[in-house]
DNA sequence: TCAATCCGTATC
DNA sequence: ATACGGATTGAC
């Protein structure tokens, strides 16, 4: 009976990325079910695999090998998983096997046969009910059962431990006390799924849209939309009741956040929202009996609503009704191992695939975003003017021209007196936030008079100094201009846009004698809360602590570093930062005031100061059509050694609309930059495949990194 | 004439 | 990758 196994083999190489078959011996017949682990000879050599699926008879020529074994009859690799997988690395020019190890966690077999037993027969240790660590359990919770379970659906990895880049680390303790980010041991939710009553629309009626598209999620249908959430600490609870809304319809929900600390808020809100026991987290830096644990509990369908952060992006929902993408412009969002999968990206092919709804947003708004609204794939979920106005704390911009450069002392320590005034009368009510950049920024180029940014007269790309005195050159094409001449005022000189970082908060410190100083980030341990009385806690981008009631004030001092940073996407993130820090600042009704020390005149600026990140998105998105950036095009990064670039471009048939751009020297040797129109991105990344496959089988030296519309283009 | 080695190709 | 086969080279 169908006695042919089709094994995708976990090998790295290209030219391999295609189904094997195998015959399944009569002993393994019952355990060799789709989905399921296996060992199998492949080149003489034994590998690990995943059964797709069985079948009658096969197309290969020549003899069959045996299954050498089943590792686990545990189907791990459902079809829509590996539907998904294979989706994804056709759209990264990557490989399935890749992909695979970013959505199933490695096996714990000790986990695999506690939980196997269908009863509680609890086994002892790491993953029952753990009684030694009672109403520690923000995670996951113990479940009651009745009702029917739903399929599994797709995968999942709580993948890449600790922080990567931006944000902070993970935390597991508490400073302030509020909330773990790291969910301890939690009970075994093991019988099948309970109803879920279907919440209150709560502040969602606040949104213009927002009662019918909780309706039109209720009723089963797919809304998709780009939300534009409001200023406050209410996100987590919309999230939690729209996730509650699918799961009460009898359907699934996903929910991706950047980091822990948003996990752990997102936690407490759904845990607040719809009761204990209806969600499970998966986070980075659970430890793989945990991870593997929790990723089987999603896999059997017996919780509905799954939150977690970027791993958690092909986690095997059942029944996927809904998935939600917080704060979308994060960083961390992007995948940084092979194939470098956008959480967008794959969440919103999930949505696509499994005709779920979709909930991607934040405070912010991104191009790609926008893109999805402009393309008529999501809508806009926002309030109206006047919600917004009421909610958002009174923002004013401290300009370099006017104050800044008056006193040279407060440009020093970075704060025209605006700001000290603000901190001063914020400080009688409550705590101040001070956001300060963090180091390392590179230094962009801009132009002395202006400020304008330079950008290279044959690409667009920024310019940047290889050194002091050098001319400078293109981050992207390498071309090189020493005639440069700005292009809005005709001046000729360039200027480093970014001033140093230094520590602020000594500076502060001496500023405001007597007041506490909390500071998270950067070489402090990320603070998740602090209470509501006055302090002034500096904080870097993305691990501002909440405040009880909300800060009184917030100083965003981060203005120069930000916008100067020779990336695509500077301005958007410098927006996109500033607006996370002002959400926390109590409404302008409440006394909430924000400074942010940059000129008045800049778009990003006048974006914070109105609070209206979608009018600046959709100007940021018109931009890049017109100089034919992401996402309006698509673009191809390929790095390694030059050589090696090369033969990879020697092999690759191009669309013949593909623009190159490069070769430019990279840490890794040489980059090239590809460019099509977006209509011509399935065939670039399969022609990239392609050439991968094709030098995979010469056996080609020298690895090359492909990445399909790469997060920071320089 | 045989064996050690190189290259190319397939891997169920 | 790794393993195999067929061609190639070098020494008896």
């Amino acid at each position: 009976m169908l006695p042919v196994a089709r094994v995708a083999v976990d090998i790295p190489l290209a030219h391999l990325d295609r189904p094997f078959d195998y015959l399944v011996p009569e002993r393994l017949a019952d355990q060799a079910v789709p989905g399921c682990r296996v060992r199998v000879r492949f080149a003489g050599q034994l590998t690990d695999g995943y059964l797709l699926e069985r079948a009658a008879a096969s197309q290969h020529p020549g003899q069959l090998a045996r299954l050498e074994r089943v590792v686990s009859p545990e189907p791990v690799l459902s079809p829509e998983l590996a539907a998904l997988a294979r989706e994804v690395a056709d759209r990264y020019a990557g490989t399935m096997a890749d992909v695979l190890r970013l959505a199933i966690p490695p096996r714990h077999a000790r986990t695999e046969s506690a939980l196997a037993s269908p009863e509680p027969g609890l086994a002892p240790g790491e993953s029952g009910l753990d009684p030694g660590q009672p109403g520690l359990d923000p995670g996951e919770s113990a479940l009651p059962p009745p009702g029917p379970a739903p399929d599994p659906a797709a995968g999942g990895d709580p993948g890449a431990p600790g922080g990567v880049g931006a944000a902070g680390p993970c935390v597991t303790a508490t400073h302030t006390g509020v909330h773990a980010a790291i969910p301890a041991a939690p009970a075994v939710p093991t019988g099948p799924v309970h109803p879920v009553p279907r919440p209150e629309p709560g502040s969602w009626s606040q949104y213009r849209a927002g009662p019918a598209f909780l309706d039109a999620l209720a009723s089963g249908r797919a809304p998709r939309a780009v939300w534009s959430a409001l200023p406050g600490p209410h996100w987590p609870d919309e999230i939690a009741r729209a996730a509650g809304t699918a799961a009460a319809a009898g359907r699934g929900a996903l929910i991706v956040v950047p980091d822990a600390r948003d996990l752990s808020l997102l936690d407490a809100g759904l845990t607040r929202v719809l009761g204990p026991g209806q969600h499970i987290t998966l986070a980075a830096g659970l430890g793989p009996a945990e991870r593997y644990r929790r990723w089987l509990v999603v896999r059997r369908g017996t919780v509905r609503i799954v939150a977690g952060t970027r791993a958690a992006m092909f986690a095997p929902v059942a029944d996927l009704g809904l998935v939600v993408l917080w704060d979308d412009g994060d960083d961390l969002h992007a995948e940084p191992r092979a194939p470098y999968p956008h959480a967008r990206d794959v969440l919103a092919l999930r949505a696509h695939r499994a005709g779920a709804a979709a909930l991607i947003g934040g405070f912010a708004r991104t191009a790609e975003a926008t893109s999805l609204v402009a393309s008529g794939w999501a809508r806009p979920l926002s309030a109206d003017r006047a919600v917004v106005r009421d909610r958002i704390p009174q923002i004013q911009a401290a300009g370099a021209d006017s104050e800044l450069a008056r006193d040279a002392a407060a440009q020093t320590a970075r704060l025209p007196s605006l700001a000290l005034r603000t901190a001063r009368a914020g400080l009688a009510s409550g705590p101040v936030l001070v956001q300060v950049p963090r180091r390392g920024y590179l230094a962009a180029l801009g132009c002395a008079r202006c400020r304008a940014r330079a950008r290279c007269a044959t690409c667009g790309g920024p310019l940047s100094l290889a050194h002091a005195g050098a001319v400078p050159g293109c981050c992207w094409c390498g071309a090189h201009d020493p005639q440069w001449r700005c292009p809005r005022c005709a001046h000729g000189g360039l200027r480093a846009m970014v001033t140093g970082a230094g520590r602020t908060a000594e500076e502060l410190g001496h500023a405001f004698p007597g007041t506490p100083l909390i500071a998270s980030g950067g070489a402090e341990e990320p603070v998740p809360a602090v209470p509501g009385s006055p302090a002034l806690v500096i904080a870097t981008p993305g691990a501002e602590p909440r405040a009880a009631g909300g800060y009184a004030a917030a100083l965003l001092l981060d203005g120069w570093a930000l916008l100067g940073r020779p990336s695509l996407r500077a301005a958007e993130e410098a927006l996109r930062r500033w607006l996370n820090a002002a959400a926390l600042v109590r409404g302008a009704a409440a006394g909430g005031r924000v400074v942010v020390v940059a000129d008045a005149g800049i778009p990003a600026v006048q974006a914070l100061i109105r609070w209206d990140p979608a009018t600046h998105a959709e100007r940021e998105l018109a931009e890049r059509v017109q100089l034919r950036f992401p996402p309006a095009v698509r673009m191809a990064s390929l790095t390694g050694p030059p050589d090696a670039v090369d033969s990879l471009l020697a092999a690759a048939q191009l669309p013949d609309t593909a623009e190159l751009l490069g070769p430019v020297e990279a840490p890794e040797g040489a980059r090239m930059l590809l460019r099509v129109p977006r209509s011509a991105g399935q065939a670039l990344a399969a022609a990239l495949r392609d050439a991968q496959a094709v030098r995979s089988a010469r056996k080609d030296p020298g690895p090359v990194r492909v990445q399909l519309d790469p997060a920071e283009l320089s």
